[in-house]
DNA sequence: GGAATGTTGCAACTGATTCTCAATACAAGG
DNA sequence: CCTTGTATTGAGAATCAGTTGCAACATTCC
């Protein structure tokens, strides 16, 4: 068994829920899935999979995976909540271009220290971090200057 | 005349769009009110003003001043988007309590180095930042201290 | 005045998320 | 292998923040 099946499994328990099949479903595809998702876009691909799911348990097994420390909030995205899995993943800084889309992501370690002492600074028992940053990627700056100069 | 009105008024022209009286009533409202709020908080408080407003107006309105760079998205919150004016104030940390819901704040300016030196790293043109942090207050894991001795 | 263009309130709409509910599953204790 | 209590589920209805179409206005520029 994987090592997010134990700590879900072992976070159910601890609530009295179980892990069942459709929950199984979703928390492997979560970590099948790479990029950011919403609920809508976990649905499709768990469906690939097996009929055994409904988007409603999707929407239901989604906060119990946030609460269990698996999963958490991306950036959210044309009216709709993203998600993307952590376990194991270092947290990091979302680069959201307002122009094309395109999500970057850099490293929030290095601001961790900073955070850390902020956090003890206000007695705060964090959680979750969330850092997005919206502007324009270097590709959409430079075809802006271009049509800027050609309109000139 | 504040500067933010100028600064909208400017905006406005410049898209060939013009500063009428709901704009006016909505952009005063968004620098009278110091907190976080959301499209209906703010339609309430500009509704106390005058009649001359209504709720689309506010939900059109609200793009443009975030645009015209005044405002900025706050940590949504039960379901809303939540925004902030930002024009004269330095950019904050939001620290929200998954428990009782409150939004603490602190400064961003000890985090802009780093967050500067990753922008340039990635040659992006930063618009925006929102640095929102969920967990417990210290008033809240207090409390489920308590309880948590007294389960005992 | 009258055309052109931007603006507004209202009400209808949209679409993501949540909720309701009746049917199931499953564990514990006979 | 019944019985009972509790957790779970899918399907579809309901909700509700946010958006949009539209007819009536307002302004500006001939």
């Amino acid at each position: 068994m994987q090592d997010y099946e134990k700590i879900f499994k072992a976070f159910l328990a601890g609530k009295g829920l179980k892990l069942t099949m459709p929950r199984r479903y979703i928390l492997e595809e979560v970590f099948r899935l790479h990029e950011h998702f919403n609920a809508e876009d976990l649905y499709a691909k768990v469906k690939l999979v097996t009929r055994d799911v409904s988007l409603a348990t999707v929407y239901r097994t989604l906060p119990l995976l946030m609460e269990a420390g698996l999963v958490q909030h991306a950036l959210r995205s044309s009216g709709r909540d993203r998600f993307e899995h952590i376990y194991g993943h270092p947290k990091h800084v979302h680069w959201l271009c307002r122009n094309c889309g395109a999500i970057q992501e850099t490293d929030l370690q290095a601001l961790m220290p900073v955070i850390k002492k902020q956090a003890d600074a206000i007695r705060f028992k964090t959680d979750d971090i969330e850092l997005s940053i919206r502007g324009i990627c270097w590709k959409c700056a430079l075809l802006e200057n271009e049509n800027h100069i050609e309109k000139e």
